[in-house]
DNA sequence: TTTATTTTGCAACAAAGTTGCATCTGTGTA
DNA sequence: TACACAGATGCAACTTTGTTGCAAAATAAA
């Protein structure tokens, strides 16, 4: 893990710091997505609010995390996949918001149709949010 | 318009009041979608903030606009069509985002493609937001 | 016109996000 | 290993965004 973190931090020219060792762990610790009050709260005690934030906007803008349009318009985070560069992101999965536990995952085995865009228009990025009962919770 | 404006209010059992007017004037004055802090500018000397958010929050709830999650995480709004009604959205269109122009605009004409979720999904509601270049800034 | 019900504005507050600056830490170099 | 420098962090102050309670005003119905 702490191996994976490094590699990370490295392949960006990224200095290893405390907080953003912690917060890759965060990531890396669990399969769905991040809350900027997620990450604020479990790790409130090590780290300032303001470090959490610019630590996510270099993050962002390193391309190792993308952020989640959700239908109700709060903030998500997750952690991008290898093929994601500096400015240059893979992210036109699909993003699963679980109405019932509140979970968000990236379904990265679910491809993004193709979708015909009116003439004129151009496309160069497409987010698919789907709203729904994640696999743990249609058990139910 | 004036006609329009207070078929839709009288149609969904709602006061006539000046912001609920002036607001729906706006909506319905350009094509696109609006950002909250669009309408506080636009009618920012005639009405409170608050009053703002909670007719927007009024309208939310009948089902007269929808919200429209974006990539960057700010809040849009947009009419909605006939058919939607209170708790009951049929808003599963395609949002397009013009990255030059920054407008925001509902293509009704295109239909969000279906999408085969993995075993145990299940879904409720499909939004797809696309980013790129709408049709007055491809012809530069 | 009168009355009951809604809506609005105000004030105060809470939460979310930003900025400048001094201090501290990590990294490369000697 | 020690040093110096660039970059990261914490703090304080601030701005923006969103919320709540309550009194005053506006609307709709009688």
């Amino acid at each position: 893990m702490q191996e994976a973190i490094q590699e990370i931090l490295k392949k960006n020219q990224l200095s290893v710091t405390g907080s953003r060792v912690k917060i890759l762990e965060l990531f890396l610790d669990q399969p769905g997505a991040l809350a900027h009050g997620d990450i604020e709260r479990k790790t409130g005690e090590k780290f300032d609010r303001v470090t959490v934030y610019r630590t996510l906007q270099v993050f962002l803008n390193k391309g190792i995390i993308h952020s989640i349009p959700t239908a109700d318009n709060s903030v998500l985070y997750a952690l991008c996949k290898d093929d994601c560069g500096e400015g240059h992101h893979h992210d036109n999965h699909v993003h699963f918001v679980c109405d019932k536990c509140g979970n968000t995952v990236c379904l990265d085995e679910v491809t993004v149709p193709a979708i015909r865009l009116p003439r004129g228009y151009k496309f160069s990025q497409v987010q698919v949010v789907i709203n729904g009962k994640c696999k743990d919770c249609t058990r139910e």
